[in-house]
DNA sequence: AAGTGATTAAAACACTCGTTTGAAATGCCT
DNA sequence: AGGCATTTCAAACGAGTGTTTTAATCACTT
């Protein structure tokens, strides 16, 4: 087995078993075991556990800020060309639907997805961190132009609204591994591939909501 | 010092440790530390650690629910006796509100509604129905009566609308204990006593947008 | 004041944790 | 084939975990 895939099994396993348990609740031992490899692995290919966890999170979320930003850009871009606002629907899909998308590719990127939700709420400063490092810039980005869309309303007000909105994605990305109010007696909610829909549709009218 | 007093200097530190380090990074040994008692207190009062984080969650979440409770049974009396549809804001406000009214009560408060706030999208199931054990039933009221109050909505949109909104709401509640995206360069968001304001405008107008 | 049940206390138990060590094995180049 | 760097492996380390045990202390009734 080559050095490739030996960091690749154990970010595998780490990946799912972090999203599964939570990154506290998780040992090295168990990810190990899962991913057939030595104990000794972890730390002679990432040096510590934490290294792991953020190597976890970069291996998915580059890329995958990278396509953010490139449409986030993209519609700025293309306001500024017309001489129009930004529409607030076309950031919140810059932004939301690259996520939704990837967590519906496989289920080792539910796996992620759920991760990443859980990140945001994460009482572990360390581990919160991991995460808001590769997401503040794209948040001033869609910030930023969310101010420009939405010129009336206070940058206070609009902060909180784009917490809010942070808030739902958070727990949308979540729920794809525990379906928390999935409850015998409860309806089903939309299926994966009209989520983004729906949650735009959500977002979009509170973002938009009268003061 | 008596029964009563080292059970709830234990429900105090533990709350306090559980909010700002997590369940599992909490130890026994920090809790009756910060309560000053001796490490067997905690079995011998709650039987185990699962016990207490139960017990944590009962002290604060009983009473709440019974407000809410009262606020979303008032809402539905008072339309059913008028012959209307129960309105959006009025079953959100008997909801939201007295969750953050208590929130902004105290300090302990605080840490509490922190912890009620991220275990919704906890990955330890135990954790997970520590919750939901007790915010199932008022869930389901608030469901039907925005089912009554939405009839145009299909049951599945409404559910999904309805989880967009938890997740909001739980962000909401997180973030008194760690402001995740109050970072420098981004503008405060609301104040406290404006919060509540903020999240029923938002969440109103996500329930409400057209299809 | 003695005795009884509830509570506190110190100590130990059995276990798991992340990390380190040093030797064995492997891959690779000359 | 020899030699060297990289990777794997079993084993152990020391610290920390939840829980249990047993004795001491307290509060209270008869």
């Amino acid at each position: 087995m080559s050095q490739t895939d030996t960091k690749t099994c154990i970010l595998d396993a780490a990946e799912k078993l972090f999203a599964e348990d939570g990154f506290h609740n998780t040992s090295l031992r168990g990810i190990t075991s899962l991913a057939t490899v030595n104990l000794a692995a972890v730390n002679y290919h990432f040096g510590c556990k934490d290294a792991l966890l953020q190597a976890v999170i970069d291996r998915r979320l580059l890329p995958l800020n990278q396509l953010r930003r490139q449409k986030l850009q993209a519609a700025l871009d293309r306001a500024e060309a017309t001489g129009r606002r930004p529409e607030v629907r076309q950031l919140l899909c810059a932004f939301i639907e690259p996520t939704l998308e990837f967590r519906n590719s496989s289920p080792g990127a539910k796996d992620f997805i759920a991760l990443i939700g859980r990140a945001m709420n994460e009482p572990d400063e360390t581990i919160r961190n991991c995460f808001l490092r590769q997401v503040l810039p794209i948040f001033q980005l869609l910030f930023s132009g969310l101010q420009r869309a939405l010129p009336d309303l206070s940058e206070n007000i609009l902060m909180a609204r784009l917490q809010f909105t942070m808030g739902t994605m958070g727990h949308v990305m979540c729920i794809s591994a525990q379906p928390a109010l999935q409850i015998p007696g409860f309806p089903n909610p939309v299926a994966d591939d009209k989520l983004a829909k729906e949650l735009i549709t959500f977002v979009c009218a509170g973002l938009e909501a009268p003061c």
